[in-house]
This record gives C-alpha cells, sequence and structure tokens, in this order.
DNA sequence: CGAAGGTGATGCCGAATTGGCATCACTATA
DNA sequence: TATAGTGATGCCAATTCGGCATCACCTTCG
C-alpha cells in the first residue's frame, strides 16, 4: 500500500550510498536515484547531500527518514494485526455486563460475532452497575456492559446507546395507557426491584429521593428472568430500561412507559474496556459487534 | 511521497460511499474502486464491506484506516517541518557552555551554523558543568555543551564525544615528555585551577580523593582565557580536557598528557537538550551541526 | 409493479509513472 | 595515468493509474 519511495530513502541512508543501496534492495540505482530527485523536487529541498563517497542526510532529510521509518514501521505492525483479524482462531473475553443485556440484546451479538470468530470463547459473568465498571477497572473483565453515567477514571466507553429508565408493567395495569409517568406516579403500588434497592444503593436511590418518595417494594432480586416473571405474575411493576423487555413490550406482554424525570430517562448502556491497557484484538472485535447491533436496536 | 490509496481509503472510510468520495476528490469512482480492490488483495481481506447504499469499514478496514490517516498527520507535520528548515529565516538559540568550547570548537561550529542559517540569533552563557546542566533542565537554555557523565532526569544527550582529562602544560615543564602521568605526578607542581576547585566542587575533587593528594594550587578562573595565559606563562599546570586547547596544543604552545587514571579519562563532553520539551527545529538544527563537528575533531 | 436513482464492479484504453540499460561526468586512490 | 567508485541523465519498455462507458444489483417512490 505504500510507494517504494519509503524504503528507498530508508535503505539510501542506511548504506550512505544510492547505489549500494540500490544494490540491496534489487532495483536499479537509476530507479532510486529518480525517486529520490522527485521527491526533492517535491518537498523543495535536498533529503541527501552528494558526496564523492555516496550520499549524507540533509536535516531536512533526518526528519523525512524518520517519518519514513516510523510509517513502515506502523505499516508492519498493521499487517500483523490485520493477520490476527482475518486468521482468528482462539481467543478469550472476560465479559461482565448488567444482567438485563442478557435478554435479548447480549445472545443475539455473541450469535452474530460467534458465527464470524467461532473460536473465541468467552467468560461472562452478571453484575451491578457499579461491579461491571469495577470488574473492567481492575482488569478482571475485558469488556464490560454498563450504564456510563457515572464513569471509574480506569474506564473509558466505545460504544454507547440512549437506555432511559421507564416503567415496565403488564398492560392491564392503571399506568399502562399514560404516555409518561412520574416517580411519584408509581407510589402505592408494589414494585419489583434489583438487589442493591435494598440496600439503597441503586440508580434509581441515587437520583431519586426516595425517602420523599417511599417506594413499596415487594420483590427485590438480582436475577432478570425472576424480575420478568414477577412483573408478568402482577406481583409489582419495574422501573427498568427497556433493554431486557424488548420481546416482552414487542410481543405486547409487557408495556414499557416512559418516566418524566429527566435525571433518568438521560441514561445510556455502554462497552466498556480498560482506560490503559491496550485492547485485545478478540475484545475489539467484540466491541464492534456490540457497536454494530447498537445501531440496530432502541433502548428508548 | 505517499500513495493515493491513503487518501482514497481516508475519504471512502468518511463518505462511507466510493462514488461519493470519488466525487470530493474529483477523481473517477473506478479509480477509487480499483485502489481498493488492490488493497484488499494485498492484505487478503476485505477493509469494507459492500451495501446497497455503500460501504462500510470492517474490523480490518477500520485498523487500515487507522493507519492511513495517522500516516497522512504526521505527513503534514512532516510537511511543516521541512518548511521550517528550509525557509528557516529567524530563530533564537539559548545556549549555555562550558567555557572551554568557545576556543576552538563552538565557534566554528557557529561559524557553520550561521553560514547556513544565518537569521538565527544566539544567546550563549558559558557556565560550569553542572551550572550548564541545570539550565537546560530548567529550560533556561534550549541546548548545552556539558559533560555527560552524570546527568540530571530532564535532559538528554544527543550527541556526544569522548573527551579525557589530562594535563596541560608547557612544552618545557618536566612532565611534558610523558607518555601518561598520574595525579600524583602533579602533586608538588603549582596548578592552574577551575573557580569550583575553589570549593571542592570540580569534577577533579570528585574523582579524585584531593584529601590524600593535596594539589597545590596558585590560580583559579572561570574565565578560560585566563587560564590559558597562566598555563602558557609557565604559572602552572592544569588538569583539563583538550577542547580548550586544540590550536595550542598543535601549535606547539602546549602540551597535553594524557591522565592514567581511567575515571578521568573515559568523561565525554555532549550537546545535551531538555528531556521533556520538544526541540525547536532552530536547536535541533544546531545540534546537528555540533554533531558533525564533533565527527571531525579529536579531544583524546 | 415499474421507473428512477443510488451503489460497487468491470472492460477497455490512453495517460502517467516507474524501472532498466547504457552512458556521462566527477572524484578518490593506487 | 588507470581504475573503481559515485550520482545523474537520455532513452525506452513495462507497469500502473485513472477516465469513460457500461453492467448488475438494491432501494425508494409514484
Amino acid at each position: 500500500m505504500h510507494h517504494p519511495l519509503l524504503r528507498y530513502i530508508d535503505e539510501v541512508a542506511r548504506q550512505g550510498s544510492i547505489r549500494k543501496a540500490a544494490k540491496v534492495m534489487n532495483v536499479a540505482s537509476s530507479a532510486v536515484n529518480r525517486q529520490i530527485l522527485k521527491a526533492e523536487a517535491e518537498f523543495d529541498t535536498r533529503l541527501f547531500d552528494r558526496l564523492p563517497e555516496g550520499v549524507e542526510l540533509t536535516a531536512a532529510g533526518r526528519v523525512v527518514v524518520e517519518h519514513c521509518r516510523r510509517t513502515l514501521y506502523d505499516y508492519r505492525n498493521l499487517r500483523a494485526a490485520i493477520d490476527d483479524i482475518r486468521d482468528l482462531r482462539t481467543g478469550h473475553i472476560q465479559l461482565s455486563t448488567l444482567d438485563s443485556t442478557t435478554f435479548g440484546f447480549l445472545p443475539q451479538v455473541m450469535e452474530d460475532f460467534s458465527n464470524e470468530y467461532p473460536g473465541v470463547s468467552f467468560t461472562v459473568a452478571t453484575a451491578g452497575p457499579d461491579e461491571t465498571i469495577e470488574a473492567v477497572a481492575k482488569g478482571i473483565a475485558h469488556v464490560g456492559l454498563s450504564f456510563t453515567r457515572d464513569l471509574h477514571p480506569d474506564v473509558r466507553v466505545v460504544a454507547e446507546k440512549p437506555s432511559p429508565f421507564g416503567v415496565i408493567m403488564r398492560p392491564d395495569h392503571p399506568l399502562a395507557d399514560r404516555h409518561y409517568v412520574t416517580v411519584e406516579d408509581c407510589v402505592g403500588f408494589p414494585l419489583v426491584r434489583t438487589m442493591d434497592a435494598r440496600g439503597k444503593t441503586s440508580i434509581i436511590d441515587q437520583e431519586i429521593d426516595t425517602a420523599v418518595l417511599p417506594l413499596s417494594t415487594i420483590f427485590y432480586t438480582n436475577a432478570h428472568i425472576m424480575a420478568k416473571h414477577a412483573i408478568k405474575a402482577g406481583r409489582g411493576i419495574g422501573i427498568y430500561t427497556k433493554v431486557g423487555f424488548l420481546s416482552d413490550i414487542k410481543s405486547g406482554e409487557l408495556r414499557f412507559v416512559p418516566l418524566a424525570e429527566r435525571i433518568l430517562s438521560e441514561y445510556k448502556i455502554g462497552a466498556i474496556v480498560s482506560a490503559h491497557k491496550n485492547v485485545e484484538t478478540s475484545a475489539h472485535l467484540f466491541v464492534n459487534a456490540i457497536e454494530r447491533h447498537f445501531r440496530k436496536v432502541d433502548f428508548t
């Protein structure tokens, strides 16, 4: 992909002679000489001083040869990276994710990804938002899927998607026909909550003053499947994002009513990786797959 | 100097379409298409997925376009750097140097440099070795000429030359015909010393236990010209490097006898710059000139 | 469902560039 | 003075690039 000039300049600088460099590269010296003369015309300055015994880099020549060498070096790394991508056979991805993503979104991503890269294996740990971020920050997980609002300095977001909170309920619930509801509207109805709501450290607790609006919870769980069942059974309503309920909403079994509170409607879910460690090729490809899927879904 | 493929790939990735990119670049779309197909053959992998509405980067394509963009970005910087070098009209170099270099070596460097870059001006401050290093470390000087044995973490050496210490004396001195002498040999003869020898902080004091070998000094000065005069006048002998005495040695007015002590014969003089700050173009060119002159002289 | 407008890809060919051979002029060395 | 090195140039064939015209496919709109 690169012009032969780069290696001509590199080798002439190395050999100190156009003829010697040409010999090393199995090219006619006139070809090398012409390319160098052309480059000197392009830059309007000499790259080499001509001496009876050969050539010597000028000041301009030094910076040009440095550029050539860096470019060629980067190109060798590029070739290696492409070889890794093309011939990817194995790799292992440690993933830490919100439980909700394991319903619908994540299985689709993994299915598509594994079709293309069947040799890549996974460890998938479900966790709360903070634990997920922590796992990536600590290097326990290569990739995390979590909310991206308050991040750890040791992680960075590489793809994200708006995922506002709303209220999940059965279609026959009194609030089901609203265009939106407030958290205050939920007071008086039993709630299904995530496990961290017990310690009042859930996102809802953090964003809404639940001392003023006491929410009555009849079901805490960290198992998303249990939350679904409880909501479908009419045991309560849940304040969640759509992510884990896409198929239930589409089938009409459940309904998602957006929350009016701006703070809860501005949340995003994202793929996060370490801010400091190089992302391994397989993990890099996987977050690319996440990003492509983000473009295909709608969590609002 | 770079193949048009780099900007073709860049622009196609940006536009998401070969035809749109071709239009932006005022090139036939077939030319762009062929170059991309050729690159895909070279890498043996697709760089773009073909969609009905255009193209989308593949995983391999992402790393290739990143390489192209970095190379083109570096190339723009290269062009700017060459413009600076070629059209250098002004610039100012703050130089801190050992007094001894101002006799012979440094004037020659500056004469050659100023012939090539007449618009560059200088501030030249003479100082001791430690003060010189300190000036560069603190950013007071762009370039320093000093001994490079014990450096400051904030400076780095960009060129150096062996410059062993020896004894400078008149040719009629009793020690003048020796092939080498020891410091102990000097005891009993009056010495001309650098100013820092008064506080016993000179290099000689640091490397030789002068409490055990008491050297009797009759002349301290930080003015190299004064040291020369004193030695030529027979007032004493001096423990110096050759740097400031080259012409006197060549003319036979003075003689340099190497010291046997290895620690003092392994010294080098070098051009130093800040380890952290970018070196301005004019200073960069100047240290190149120093380096070229180092190749032409001999301080051993 | 057909027309219109978009896309990438290809055949063909001229234009431009690259590279090889032979040779020149210059310099250094034996 | 002859020899052997260097960079540079004339000439020309080989190769690559780019433009034009066209094809096949897909999406959108009336």
